[in-house]
RNA sequence: GGGCUCGUGGUCUAGGGGUUAUGACGUCGCCCUUACGAGGCGAAGGUCCCCGGUUCGAAUCCGGGCGAGCCCA
């Protein structure tokens, strides 16, 4: 095979590896656990996961080879919305059309079409994922540990139940979590309303009038002392509300008059707490308005909105409106404006100084990632509401005694349970009663995904803790990165891992983010399908972790250029190998190399141990390329075809350890062409190996000698400087020259430099008599013509025949007078570009220099 | 409005007090050199965002601007 073809290769390993290869075995130690976090099942596994599954690959296997037991597991968290809302639209319904039992059961299936798709995917991208280790949340053996951890949380008191203020969204029609609530800017109205006769108030949500429960103004508001204490009547509804005074209001806003509702913003949710009023819930679950909106009830808020806006303009109490900036908060899957509605759900209590402190014990890469977490948890004013009024999704394991009221959550032994099929083992222990209504609400997705390490380590019969590494995307640190913080601490006291590494959002090769509405989305598929999975990986690596990478065709096609080259290097290598090459007689050139090499093994363990893949990969391309190809192998080539067995045995060896060691370097970052190396590399010898990912990390070998590098780097540099000169004398480069001499400070091997240069080579014990002459001065005419007009020409001449000495005194940036038809002119170094050489006193000899060396060319 | 990150040749980027600022892509010139022309050799191209400060010395550290991105209000 002449050229690299990617495709074929990899479609090759992905039939032979077998899937035990990385099964994870918990006899035996050192573990490396790492808490993948499952990705939703959306049928597509895009850039951006694709992204965070290369950095884990190339740890997995990185700590493989390193010797640990490394646990890559692969889960899938299935329940929610979106799901839910994909299958709704798939069969025209809603989700109260068919049974519960139905729409879970349509949900599933559609979820593992999804998984299926995903799998194979991840598989094409050569992940080594241990598939034994395989979770799906949705499935009766997950979903009993998600309840399990619910019935701890509640017996230690941290999950409760209270009515409070929750986000709703009226599409999705369920509660959402704070962290689910995304920002939109927008325009709206500010309306100016008058309540009385003289209270102009200043609200974008009209449509709440019959929400209002209070007015509000700032205490130091001049303008309004004299409201403060008064009530006024809302137009419309004509009941009264109060005029409180309150810091938070901003005079500068409107009119300076804000009215309270419950509720239209958190803002109302402070004021209604703290001025202790009373609630005025217009909203029911449908997102229609209810009685307490008289004759706009049915009505959606938009709809009322208009309404009410007409009524009031009729009533004469429409004074105004302006346009206004606003941020509107809307759903997180559905971008439907949220709500905020008072409810009875369940909570947990966010201990937030627990999780900060948690936080911090976790090496945090990068470090910086930590102070969002912070920040999110530090601006949090409600605890998590857990509870969700869907139907794809845990369901909460709880009843109510409809005798006494009485809350009975499940005993471990009885799950899993569905609360509205199963009924209680037991009667209610507080009054006997048998009858029982279950908990129809069901749990937060990130209940599930939030107990992952803590599953994959077998709770609840921990067989470790904590895993070592959480690696995810820097969007979901407020969500899941705190979640499961938190929740590992909550039910074993323990933070979840010891590292957490942060990966970028990947953009789109315009640098904004990828979505389907700007058309700069590219998909795995596209790019594994013309340059295989390799070259995305080494695009992947190519970033630095943490970092937003934008995504980059010409970042593929360099890598897929390299794998070329790469392979290349392995044809000629090969070439030149029949058997394991012995180690002996090592010239100058090979201890070089392989002391270069030696320092390349530490450099990247180093890269790799922090996480640094882009560093890692830059220094096995260059060193591979650059120093490899293009110095040592051009250098030994004449060695190899025309030296003795005893000069060729050492090369060959030599060879063979470089590539040797750099498949091992490079097989975590590209495990294709890797593994169809190293069998190349072992076949052409006729030894039989196994898989490269099965072999062990290069490691330092005695092979460092700074002696031998500095040799090295006088042949390399000797070389290129000769070929340099062959070349611009427009020679080929294996050109015959009569003969090299060269001067240099410490004794070299100069079997290779004659080689390299098809010359002989003799070393110099003295430094050779070197003086500097004009080669040639070029007149700047731009300076002379304009000066000497028609005698430029004889300037020049004259110049040109001045004595070496007097040119030298030119270049030296001084002047020399001449004769010009008998006069005296004085000629300036400046009217001239100088060009220099350096020769030795009495010989055609060429001199060469180098930062180390003297070289004495004669063609 | 707040927090975090970042401003380096045309583009992307490395570095993070000390000779001449790294590399890639692109551009230009030359080369059929027994692994590779998707290659080799070479060249051009920079106010290291701006203004101050610390220092013998700042692209680098500090302060302040300006700009971008992300997260949050």
């Amino acid at each position: 095979m002449e050229r690299y073809n990617a495709k074929v290769v990899e479609e090759k390993w992905l039939r032979a590896w077998s899937d035990d290869m990385y099964e994870f075995d918990w006899s035996r130690k050192p573990y490396f656990i790492i808490d993948t976090p499952p990705p939703y099942p959306t049928g597509s596994f895009h850039l951006g996961n694709a992204l965070n599954w290369c950095y884990i690959d190339f740890i997995a296997r990185y700590k493989r080879m390193k010797g640990y037991n490394v646990m890559f597991p692969q889960g899938w968290d299935c329940h929610g919305l979106p799901t839910e809302v994909k299958v709704e639209e798939m069969y025209g319904i809603s989700k109260n059309d068919v049974p519960r039992e139905e729409f879970r059961r349509m949900c599933a299936e559609f979820t593992m079409r999804n998984i299926e798709k995903m799998r194979s995917m991840m598989k094409r991208l050569g992940f080594s994922i241990d598939w034994s280790k395989e979770y799906i949340t949705m499935l009766p053996e997950y979903y009993k540990k998600t309840q399990m951890s619910f019935v701890r949380m509640y017996e230690k008191g941290l999950i409760y139940r209270d009515c409070h203020p929750v986000v709703f969204c009226p599409r999705c029609q369920t509660t959402i979590a704070l962290a689910e609530i995304e920002y939109r800017k927008g325009k709206t109205k500010l309306n100016y309303i008058l309540f009385d006769e003289d209270v102009e108030i200043a609200t974008t949500r009209p449509e709440l009038i019959p929400a209002c429960v209070a007015i509000a103004v700032h205490p130091r508001d001049g303008r309004y002392r004299h409201l403060v204490g008064r009530r006024v009547k809302v137009p419309i509804f004509n009941y009264e509300v109060p005029i409180v005074e309150d810091e938070e209001v901003d005079p500068n806003f409107g009119t300076g008059i804000v009215m309270i509702c419950t509720f239209g913003d958190r803002q109302d949710v402070r004021w209604w707490k703290k001025h202790n009023l009373p609630l005025r819930s217009v909203l029911r679950k449908d997102g229609r308005l209810n009685e307490l909106a008289g004759r706009y009830e049915g009505l959606t808020l938009r709809e009322a909105r208009e309404r009410i806006l007409k009524d009031l303009e009729r009533e004469g109490r429409l004074i105004g409106q302006e346009d206004v900036d606003q941020n509107v908060g809307v759903c997180w899957r559905c971008k439907t404006p949220v709500e905020i509605v008072v409810e009875d759900q369940w909570f947990v209590k966010v201990d937030k100084e627990r999780v900060i402190e948690g936080a911090k014990r976790i090496r945090w890469i990068p470090e910086h990632m930590l102070q969002r977490l912070i920040d999110w948890v530090e601006s949090m004013e409600w605890d998590w509401v857990i509870s969700r009024q869907r139907i794809f999704a845990t369901p909460i394991p709880v009843w109510r005694c409809k005798r006494c009221g009485e809350i009975v959550v499940a005993r471990e032994d009885w799950l899993p349970v569905d609360p509205t099929k199963d009924k209680p083992k037991e009667p209610c222990p507080k009054c006997g009663g048998m009858d029982f209504e279950g908990e129809s609400d069901v749990l937060d997705t990130w209940m599930d995904s939030s107990i992952t390490p803590l599953i994959v380590c077998g709770w609840p019969n921990l067989k470790t803790y904590p895993t070592n590494l959480r690696p995810q995307g820097h969007d979901i640190i407020r969500t899941w990165a705190f979640y499961t913080i938190l929740r590992s601490l909550a039910l074993i006291d323990e933070i979840p891992w010891s590292e957490i590494v942060i990966n970028g959002m990947v953009l789109g090769e315009d640098g904004r983010k990828m979505s389907k509405s700007l058309g700069n989305v590219i998909s795995p598929d596209e790019i594994v399908e013309s340059y295989g999975a390799d070259a995305l990986r080494q695009w992947a690596a190519s970033g630095v972790v943490g970092e937003d990478v934008a995504f980059s065709w010409k970042e593929i096609k360099s890598a897929y250029r390299f794998q070329q080259k790469f392979w290349s290097i392995l044809r000629f290598v090969t070439l030149h190998l029949k058997e394991i090459p012995e180690c002996k007689n090592l010239r100058d050139a090979d201890r070089w190399i392989l002391s270069k090499l030696m320092k390349l093994v530490r450099d990247v363990d180093r890269y790799m141990e922090s996480y640094r893949f882009d560093m890692a990969l830059k220094a096995i391309r260059s060193f591979a390329w650059y120093e490899f190809a293009d110095n040592y192998i051009e250098i030994v080539k004449n060695r190899l075809y025309s030296g003795s067995e005893d000069e060729r045995v050492p090369a060959k060896f030599t060879l063979y350890k470089v590539m040797e060691v750099l498949i091992r370097l490079l097989a975590p970052i590209t495990p294709f062409l890797a593994e169809e190396c190293w069998h190349r590399l072992h076949d052409s010898m006729g030894v039989e190996v196994g898989s490269v990912h099965l072999q062990s990390y290069p490691k330092v070998e005695e092979f460092i000698d700074e002696e031998a590098e500095r040799r090295g780097e006088l042949i390399k540099e000797i070389v290129i400087a000769v070929r340099r000169f062959k070349h611009e004398r427009g020679m080929s480069l294996n050109a015959p020259l009569k003969s090299v001499r060269i001067y240099v400070p410490i004794y070299v091997d100069t079997r290779d430099i004659a080689g390299a240069l098809n010359s002989n080579v003799e070393l110099l014990s003295e430094i050779p008599d070197i003086e500097v002459r004009v080669r040639r001065m070029k007149p700047k005419f731009g300076i002379i013509g304009p000066m000497f007009k028609e005698k430029a020409r004889d300037v020049v001449r004259a110049v040109e025949n001045l004595s070496d000495e007097d040119k030298l005194k030119l270049f030296e940036g001084g002047s020399v007078v001449i004769s010009l038809d008998g006069k005296e002119v004085e000629v300036k170094g400046e009217w001239f570009e100088v060009e220099m050489e350096k020769v030795v006193k009495g010989e055609d000899v060429e001199v060469l220099e180098t930062k180390n060396a003297i070289v004495l060319v004669e063609v």
